[in-house]
DNA sequence: TCCTGTGAACATTTTCACAGCA
DNA sequence: TGCTGTGAAAATGTTCACAGGA
């Protein structure tokens, strides 16, 4: 991917992948600092690679005593942009939506779910938790009026390249696609991040034939 | 990851994960032949990505013409290892999990979910699709009589651990893990590819708040 | 003394450019 | 001529090693 990052050095793509994972640790954490050797070790991640990481953005620590576990959490929130909360449609009300909503309502608000929709009338006005279902037809109302930005997308397959066009229209920036075809090729101006099931299945099973141990680690999922 | 391939070259785990994607086109192409510019392009990689992939392998094309689809299908499927199909079992029958049991039902069978249990006993019994929804408590005697390989993990998240310690007992070799905490940091035996929602949404939010086009792909999911 | 910050070395992955075969 | 196969170059990412402040 193409980044750029204004003034100072440019940020790979892996550091920022990282963050939230930091992020989750330092929310889980209770002491109110915490070194890289802690961080990384609880993150999955090497102590250089996270000290790496946090200079990027500035010296956020202390020599010889570690990191502020509360100014890391501040830095990386307002890094990622989640700082203000992130509004986020959930396109489709299936069993595959339907845990993805409950599961960011079990979740601190970084990003939060704010609309649910679905082309099936007799989904239309259930409830997942604290939300009802709403119809498909309204998605652009609803992106507008709620300022939403990013976009779930759990529809079947032959329906989403459709639903992705119009979320796109409708000025959504981001979506989290789970359908397993791909969308939005000709849009550029919208970021497609691709979760598909079967493909990590059978990647995962070379790894399982070749005998090779590890941990495959995070998606870049 | 750490990997190695006895004779030849060493191939890049990126290789391995782009071979699933080449994979899916090319079982949808109706077409006898296909070049790296049509695969590359359907697939979302460049041609020379195509090309150097599959040179690790071995000369698979023809000069001036392109690679054969039935030859390439059958090669993937083999490096792979899922040319005689990979067993799956299906932990925590949910909403998630049973997505996950509906969508490999609905795909090709490289893949095949041959085993679904949960400790409710409300939804044991049930099923889903030809599924039945099995005894969590049966898991290792499932996992020994139908010579199951590989795990998706769909319960929740304090349940997630004690799951996968089980799961890695039994003799499971890799595990697909939806629960947003880590498990079996000690198991390097067991590879693990942790897919949590909340963090890709974060990190994308980075990408829209940077104004910064582009498709974030694969997960790597 | 401990742990951060960072240049430099190393490793990996992608892109380029073109030779070579059908 | 068209498209593959592949070294070489460029880009990207990680690890090492250690200087330096608290």
């Amino acid at each position: 991917m193409e980044m750029r990052e204004g003034r100072s050095r440019r940020i790979p793509d892996t550091t920022i992948r990282r963050l939230p994972a930091y992020l989750r640790v330092l929310e889980l954490t209770h002491a109110d600092r915490i070194t890289s050797v802690a961080l990384g070790k609880a993150a999955g991640y090497s102590s250089e690679q996270v000290r790496k990481d946090f200079a990027y953005f500035g010296a956020f620590g202390t020599r010889g005593v570690g990191y502020e576990v509360a100014f890391l959490v501040r830095e990386i929130r307002r890094i990622l942009g989640i700082d203000q909360g992130v509004k986020v449609m959930v396109v489709g009300a299936g069993h595959l939506g339907t845990a993805l909503v409950r599961y960011t309502q079990n979740n601190r608000g970084d990003a939060k779910v704010v609309a649910v929709v679905d082309v099936n009338p007799a989904v239309i006005g259930t409830s997942i938790g604290s939300l009802v279902v709403e119809d498909a037809r309204d998605l652009e109302r609803l992106v507008h009026e709620r300022q939403i930005t990013m976009a779930v997308l759990t529809v079947p397959d032959y329906a989403a390249r459709a639903a992705a066009e119009r979320l796109a229209d409708a000025g959504i920036r981001a979506i989290l696609n789970f359908a397993p075809v791909s969308v939005l090729t000709e849009r550029p101006e919208v970021i497609v991040k691709n979760i598909d099931l079967m493909l990590e299945l059978q990647a995962l099973a070379y790894f399982v034939k070749g005998g090779a141990p590890g941990e495959a680690e995070d998606l870049e999922a």
